[in-house]
DNA sequence: TCAATAGTTCATTATTATCGAACTATTGTA
DNA sequence: TACAATAGTTCGATAATAATGAACTATTGA
């Protein structure tokens, strides 16, 4: 049986939440996720084609484990949640103005 | 001879920005050089009292390596200048932004 | 029950952090 | 001029963290 790590909103650190996002390819993820209103399954992180499952799993791990999304198992897949009220009640509007600069 | 690397302001990468602040230190050096009008030595980076001179010559040189700071060497000194200009001409803000926040 | 789908976990390898010790460069002083 | 003090870097070792491919688990549908 998985169980997902979720901080809570509290715990979530400015530390954290960079090194979490100091990646080409988590910064995709999380900057796809928000125009796809804040929802994604795993297997949908598109923007990184060419990538392991695993190596995949282990980005959205490390969003999870900084406070960054939520995942709850939906059926078969996984369904991740961008925890954008979360971050905001403890960094208002820092995440919208990184992203501003990760779409790239 | 000690020669710095500095990279250039188009070379600067986000993800290179939030990596290089991802970390307690790091941050805290950079928001107390923002407090001291963008400028410290090494040495005078009190937040860190019971540090290696070896360990935060090393958080200097990945802050310089990410393009956040400049060090030039005065004297016996060095001088470490916060990129302020350089960071706000490729992310308009965000250094600011995620200091607000970094002070602790 | 069996295969397909969606992800996780494991083991290995590669990075990065921390520290002490030794080194280099600049200054001040006897 | 030589010598110590100051400020920091570089090196080598160890420990923690990240990235990756291979093998595994869980849910669904036929």
């Amino acid at each position: 049986m998985v169980q997902f790590v979720h901080p809570f909103t509290e715990d979530i650190t400015l530390a954290g939440l960079l090194g979490a996002l100091a990646d080409p390819m988590r910064l995709r993820i999380v900057s796809s996720m928000l125009q796809k209103d804040g929802c994604m399954s795993c297997s949908e992180a598109a923007p990184c084609p060419n990538m392991a499952k695993s190596t995949l799993s282990h980005h959205f791990r490390i969003l999870r484990e900084a406070g960054i999304i939520h995942t709850g198992k939906v059926g078969v897949e996984n369904r991740n949640v961008l925890r954008i009220n979360d971050i905001n009640s403890r960094f208002p509007g820092l995440l919208e103005q990184i992203l501003k600069f990760g779409g790239n």
